[in-house]
DNA sequence: ATTTCATATTTCCGATCGGATCCTGTATAA
DNA sequence: TTATACAGGATCCGATCGGAAATATGAAAT
């Protein structure tokens, strides 16, 4: 079913190639990509020993990647019972995402714009461009490359302010933020890459605060553009 | 050196009382305050099998704790070089730290105060009180207290805003504040209680305008307090 | 005395084993 | 038919073992 990353057969397949460095690791990076790329269903079991089998390693780097997947809030354990990944978000989560978003990335962006410089224009510009394109071939598929582009656009914004923990903590709330939209697919992408070319134009003129109301409007609507489907599942 | 949570020969120590509920847990929280206390100094390695013998148990729950205390950022982690308690913040962590708390605390002030009720009314004057008689009997120790007592205040405040996001987060954030202050023990806990006091009066008052503001200054304060001390050590 | 190389120790990390707990399903009785 | 109890299976969790990597130790040579 999933991906097989070491030989589960092989007699010294990891002992041939220069010994891998991190294990778990890897076990963790393909956990993450299979609970935000919905592979596995929120909600969905994992068991550590079928994890095992399935990936061809012990049941330890697997317990070690599914205790920071908890730690990041990615699965739940339940004791002695068993792991799983972490039910959708309810109605009220979402709301404190957002809430939450409102409070840190209209002031990223306002620090962001007075910290502006070439490198950081030209990675916003090119995030930016590869949304047009993606929104101007416009398959119905690909939310998830419109997520991915998104975050990007996003993350750039907040080490432009030149915090870490913004960063950090932002990226966990854009991760969350995606995974709830790509389980409903809500593709008004088009809404949102003209909201970021005008927060983008913002920036690159270098009006801190219009940029800083640009963000909050961007993420108001963002709010908007889901809320229909906060209350339908579930 | 260390306490022991567990007998260490008892033969059935842990079959005896009521069949222990989760092991590793037990040793998170013994890490945990044993870093936030200082009694493992920033950057001092731990080692898993020393430790594991100091608490009688073996290296498997001494494991997920150090993972998830690395994911909180508390300890850092070399492969196959050792776990160590993270290093003392730098000026620059140090002011990321305010500058995230200058975006949150405020706000959640704000909404804490439209928020407010009874129960959280009088939980706030309660710590607020305990604080005061802390500063009275001022002994020149126990900034531990001070720091718990303050982690519970700016805590109720955040609880009162019903962002549970918010509560996590300001926690990790509050946790990483008292760890570099008691290591320069800057016991200015005075002016701290004074500013917790203007800004519980606002916020009984209902004055949710004032709250934000007053917390706004108590951040501001609280940092400027500090900030002699983040140049000299190391 | 300093440098270099080899050895030993420390430590992590993955593998595996056994026990304890919880969930599920079936059978029996009311 | 429904509810309860018991048995079986699945799973986690802690303990222990062995190997690999990195660091520390010490000896030898220049």
């Amino acid at each position: 079913m999933t991906r097989f990353i070491y030989s589960d057969s092989g007699d010294t397949a990891q002992s041939r190639l220069k010994t891998r460095n991190a294990m778990g690791e890897d076990v963790y990076e393909v956990l993450l990509s299979q609970i935000i790329s919905l592979k596995i269903a929120p909600q969905e079991r994992i068991s550590v020993d079928s994890l095992a089998r399935e990936l061809g390693v012990s049941q330890t780097p697997i317990r070690a990647a599914l205790i920071r997947l908890e730690a990041e809030g990615l699965v739940v354990k339940k004791h002695n019972v068993g792991y799983s990944a972490a039910p959708t978000l309810s109605a009220r989560d979402f709301e404190e995402i957002y809430e939450m978003r409102m409070l840190l990335e209209p002031a990223a962006a306002e620090i962001a714009t007075r910290n502006m410089n070439d490198t950081v224009a030209q990675r916003l510009q090119q995030a930016h461009d590869r949304m047009c394109e993606l929104e101007s071939e416009q398959t119905k598929r690909s939310y998830s490359k419109f997520a991915r582009f998104d975050a990007e656009f996003h993350a750039i914004i907040a080490e432009a302010s030149g915090n870490s923990l913004i960063v950090d903590t932002l990226g966990r709330l854009l991760t969350h933020t995606h995974l709830f939209r790509s389980r409903r697919h809500s593709a008004v992408t088009r809404e949102a890459v003209s909201e970021h070319s005008t927060l983008l134009n913002a920036m690159l003129r270098g009006d801190a605060a219009g940029a800083k109301w640009a963000m909050a409007e961007h993420i108001n609507h963002s709010r908007e553009r889901i809320v229909p489907f906060t209350e339908a599942g579930l």
